[in-house]
RNA sequence: GCGCCCAUAGCUCAGUUGGAUAGAGCAUCUGCCUUCUAAGCAGAGGGUCGCAGGUUCGAAUCCUGCUGGGCGUACCA
């Protein structure tokens, strides 16, 4: 629809500005006139053909305009503001096109995308402690991204990659067994939130490590008898591990994330995915020993320009670690191997087992959740990995180490998955230090007067997924009571989905690289730019659907006729533009596809809401004594509410039934 | 030291291949519930787009320098 216009008209216009001025470009970018009346399309290409050609930019825009109104679905053209050519789109057409193509279940969508699969891997907690907000952050980018990418139409497979063996699980391993000396029958006796009861013991072991040297060495010995594997650390860790996911999976749940793999770290060392990247590596010459220095007893990769020859002083500040000097790997190495997998490239594959879902997953009855394991169940599984494309979604403080993966699959030849392979970053989460003391975490001098102050895990500083999720349903649960006399049940259900409205839609809202200082009060509101207002938008307009039927007329259906819509949509600018703007969606989705900001598809599906407010305002549609008329609004009404309750599906919120 | 990022209204933020009069929300003030729900709508005030140069027909956007802040640069991830 909208595509095929565009594209058409660039065409045309292409080819126009070589025959009448010998110019050739690329392509040409369209920008939106700054009101409707002057048309959807604007293309300010006369400006740049003025200096070339040595005319002024109305009069070429005047010529270009002369024969590049007759395409089909262009209504008009006209030049304005001294040489934009500014196009009038055939409303009727457009307004009938997007009907249908929501009544096949297309919101406007045309043409695939190509084939080859692509792999998005998000959330990625440390399994040793509860989620917090950074956390939520990452995976309603990740998993709002991947429902962009499905919508169109790409094959997308979602990996939760689990680091069971790393050195954050040892550390409350160590917590657990030489502060708390527990042993795994008595932790597996831990009743309540395990999550939040290691939340407060990976608190506490900093503090241990700085008690003594010996206390210190726990750390590495825990992580060694964690890596190999087969003695009752492991076992533990493994306890640990295993139920912190299983929390990560309910929280993740209660806010629409979810996955379709769940790749172990455990499995990428025993399987031996790293001693055959590690020999690739080492025969390439991309990491090599070195046995004098800082880094002696290392295999390192250089990351910078100094040769190998240069000073070692120098050379040795470009060097990345990627084997430790007591044999162990460290996460880029374990990293650098799985990349490899995800491609394809490594030739060994993981087995696979049937993960049980989460109470209340979002998945369809068709989900399956999968783990990686040493053997498989009998199971047939689905072909994992093979990806033409990979996203990582990490935060930006780790763009260092990603470009040490993608300087890993270079340095093996893979050149084109190297380029294939991107960073999908974000700045953190942060908390304001007057947010700090009102949760009651006491902060020093210096930390009062920073602009933010860091949630971190290791300090026990944050605000943790559930508790957030508990007081914006609660909240929630009050504003709806206020309303609505309900069964507990339903109003729950309510509460719910207005939460998570709330809650994705303010993560999302910001621009990958602001620092979201986190404000109790902002991400609690329903007011003004926020998920509810969105929903609102929506249950109003089903309210209108819903009591035309009490009185038993019947909306005209989205693929039938609609006599009269021409000169409706031509009179009334307003409402022209609530049609257009509906038709934008797949144009902002796709936009989205190439910049990774999830903010626009907030942006747009707000201004929606807030233009269909206007419209509900100003139009009493039930009321309408013209039938024709009538029929009109409700058309548009359903148009809007369609895409809007699409673009919130995109965000991973749904309807609620009242607001 | 080096690398990356940020600075736009009182506050929080949009403004993404350079385009028409720089926009939202919150907060403040003034109105609007006998209507399809006021989680809403209308209106008002509020700007040296950090500073200084440069490129351009055109700069919040691109380049250079400066100021202030954040992050990274671990045998943590």
């Amino acid at each position: 629809m909208l595509l095929t216009i565009t594209r058409n008209l660039e065409h045309a216009l292409l080819q126009s500005i070589f025959e009448k001025y010998g110019v050739r470009y690329d392509s040409l970018s369209f920008t939106v006139p700054p009101r409707i009346e002057l048309g959807e399309l604007a293309l300010p290409v006369a400006f740049d053909l003025a200096r070339k050609v040595r005319q002024p930019p109305s009069r070429i825009a005047g010529e270009l305009a002369a024969d590049a109104g007759r395409l089909p679905g262009v209504g008009g053209v006209e030049v304005a503001g001294g040489g934009y050519l500014n196009f009038h789109l055939d409303r009727e057409a457009l307004a009938i096109a997007l009907a249908r193509s929501i009544a096949e279940g297309k919101f406007g969508l045309e043409a695939g995308e190509p084939a080859g699969k692509t792999i998005v891997e998000h959330t990625n907690i440390n399994p040793n402690k509860a989620a917090h907000i950074g956390h939520l952050r990452n995976a309603t980018l990740g998993d709002s991204f991947v429902r962009c990418l499905r919508f169109l139409g790409r094959q997308v497979e979602v990996q939760n990659y689990l680091d069971n063996t790393g050195v954050q699980v040892a550390d409350v391993v160590v917590g657990l067994e030489r502060m708390q000396n527990r042993t795994l029958a008595e932790v597996a006796a831990i009743g309540g939130k395990f999550d939040y009861f290691c939340w407060d013991v990976y608190a506490q072991v900093s503090d241990f490590y700085q008690r003594s040297e010996e206390n210190k060495q726990w750390r590495s010995r825990t992580l060694q008898a964690v890596e190999a594997g087969g003695n009752p650390t492991a076992e533990l860790a493994q306890h640990v591990a295993m139920r912190i996911v299983d929390a990560h999976l309910a929280t993740m749940a209660r806010i629409n994330v979810s996955y379709d793999l769940l790749p172990r770290e455990s499995e990428i060392l025993h399987l031996h995915f790293w001693d055959t990247a590690f020999r690739l590596l080492k025969e390439r010459g991309a990491v090599y020993y070195v046995d004098e220095g800082k880094n002696r007893g290392c295999w390192v990769m250089n990351t910078g320009e100094a040769q190998q020859e240069a000073v070692r002083a120098e050379v040795e500040d470009d060097e990345k670690i990627i084997v430790r000097s007591d044999g162990t790997v460290t996460y880029v190495g374990k990293d650098i191997a799985y990349q490899l997998w995800k491609f394809g490239l490594l030739g060994l594959d993981f087995h696979y087992r049937r993960y049980p879902l989460p109470p209340g997953h979002p998945g369809g009855p068709g989900h399956r959740l999968w783990i990686t394991a040493m053997e498989g169940d009998g199971t047939p599984a689905p072909r994992f990995g093979h990806a033409e494309r990979v996203y990582n979604v990490i935060d930006t403080r780790q763009a260092y180490l990603q470009s040490i993966v993608v300087q890993g699959l270079r340095a093996l030849g893979y050149t084109a998955q190297a380029e294939n392979s991107i960073h999908y970053s974000y700045e953190m989460v942060a908390l304001t230090p007057a947010c700090c003391e009102e949760l009651g975490f006491p902060l020093s001098e210096s930390d009062r007067k920073r602009p933010y102050v860091e949630v971190s895990g290791r300090k026990g500083l944050g605000v943790k997924a559930d508790d957030l999720l508990d007081a914006l349903e609660e909240k929630a649960l009050g504003e709806v009571e206020a309303r609505h006399t309900l069964p507990a049940e339903e109003a729950r259900r309510i509460a719910h989905a207005i939460a998570v409205g709330a809650l994705r839609y303010f993560l999302l809202r910001f621009s990958r690289n602001t620092v979201i200082a986190f404000d109790l009060k902002e991400a609690l509101s329903f007011d003004g730019e926020t998920g509810p207002y969105v929903q609102y938008a929506v249950v109003r307009a089903g309210n209108i659907f819903r009591k035309l039927e009490e009185t038993g007329e019947k909306a005209p259906a989205l693929a039938g006729d609609h006599p009269g819509l021409d000169d409706f949509l031509r009179e009334n600018d307003e409402i022209w533009d609530l049609v257009y703007q509906a038709a934008r969606l797949p144009e902002v989705v796709r936009q989205i596809s190439q910049n990774l900001e999830l903010g626009q598809l907030c942006k747009y599906a707000f201004s929606l809401a807030q233009k269909f407010n206007l419209f509900y305002h100003k139009y009493h549609i039930l009321s309408e004594t013209d039938p024709q008329k009538k029929r009109h609004l409700l058309l548009v009404t359903d148009l809007v509410r369609r895409q809007i309750e699409k673009a919130l599906d995109l965000l991973g919120c749904e309807v609620p039934s009242k607001m």
